[in-house]
DNA sequence: GTGGCGTTGTGTGCGTTGTGCTCATGAGCC
DNA sequence: GGCTCATGAGCACAACGCACACAACGCCAC
């Protein structure tokens, strides 16, 4: 699983903001800081120089945004912007940065992006054949951090949430609706709408559980992140 | 809801599968085809004409490869490639394609794609100030379609659905129920009501096993797609 | 050759069991 | 004190396995 860390470029105008952007990602399992910048030819210089993996970009640069060097930069691209306009959101979207983080963020929030990054690139790493299935895969790997676990879905609790969550890390290997709902004390069924979100966020794999009579009951697996 | 149309640009070397592709673009609600290239200078240079929002790219063109001039489009790009080296997709995903089909395919994995393309573009076209988690709906509303649901059909579990397809995918040629059934644990009944499903609807050739006593035993294999 | 018979796998009604939805209730928050 | 909102109980139904009727073959006697 340790293969050669993901080579990380972080670009701030604030060296202050970068230093710490710097400390979250080296902070994260995986991943390298090859490099800092504070301006977009600083920036477009030491990605050619340096051809990192992953480009932690800033939007509000001084000589031009960070929008227009994002194609520019040959590697894949983070955004982390304070620009909340969903026109600028799009056009860096479609112009390729795969993820958006919007400023100000707990450290949480980018790591969790770069740990699902890291699974993304890890996942198209073997040098193996894909199909379709693998390629989307590796998509809904690095789309899993964007719905958090403690989400503030409606009618959805986030202390519940990380209890069942806590549940689930803890449980050697797939567990029942019934299980969680007894190591919790909550209701069978609230244990049930906290998982199915769960699954249907790809935070947990679903398999079914055949061979008795009846319908067969669903067993949950936690994924990680 | 209806805004107006996504603007696509169809590249493919071959002029009659990029008219197959730009059929189904036309054949999606919110798209229209604006052009069609069959070589990376003229997808480059109707692309800088046209301004399209959205670039249907082969991978394989005949002056150069779709991922060289992806960073040059300018718009969104939604890789559409024979190109089944994980290399190759990383590299095409990292440099911003929003999504990656594998050729061949059924029209209703791009038209999925492009609905779910339609769906975050809109999300992110109203205007109006985001915050994280409307950047987050944004980006899980492109990831919709790369889960492909497979059954809708009333007493059919989609778990239990695509559990069989799987092992059929797997096998090297013809299983019959029971293997099928072994394999994923279910009841031979139940394994041969989503076989017979599958048949019915052409994702599987049933072919009969004659030779031993008794009723000849069905044969399925998996017709790809 | 042909019709009856045994054999083996297929298809379907039925009971069973777990899931998901709706609605009313109790816990927080102004 | 009214309001929202997450929870629990109850219920409709979804999706299994089981068992049996039936279908489709090979075999053999005639």
């Amino acid at each position: 699983m340790t293969t050669e860390p993901i080579r990380v470029l972080v670009v701030d105008d604030d060296f202050r903001v970068a230093r710490l952007h710097a400390s979250y990602v080296e902070a994260t399992d995986g991943f390298a800081v090859v490099g800092t910048a504070h301006t977009a030819a600083d920036a477009l210089r030491m990605a050619a120089d340096l051809g990192p993996d992953l480009v932690l970009l800033d939007e509000y640069l001084p000589d031009t945004n960070g929008s227009e060097i994002l194609r520019s930069l040959g590697s894949a691209v983070l955004m982390v912007s304070a620009a909340e306009d969903s026109q600028v959101v799009r056009q860096a979207l479609a112009a390729g940065a795969v993820n958006y983080v919007l400023k100000p963020f707990p450290p949480s929030v980018l790591i969790e992006r770069l740990v699902a990054f890291a699974r993304f690139w890890n996942l198209l790493g073997a040098g193996a054949h894909l199909d379709q299935t693998g390629v989307d895969r590796a998509l809904q790997a690095l789309r899993m951090a964007d719905s958090p676990v403690a989400t503030a879905r409606k009618g959805r609790s986030p202390v519940t949430s990380e209890a069942i969550v806590e549940v689930l890390r803890a449980a050697p290997d797939a567990v029942t609706a019934v299980d969680v709902a007894e190591a919790t004390g909550v209701s069978r069924a609230t244990a049930q709408r906290y998982l199915s979100d769960l699954a249907r966020d790809g935070h947990v794999r679903l398999t079914l559980r055949y061979g008795t009579t009846g319908r067969p009951e669903h067993c949950f697996e936690w994924l990680g992140g």
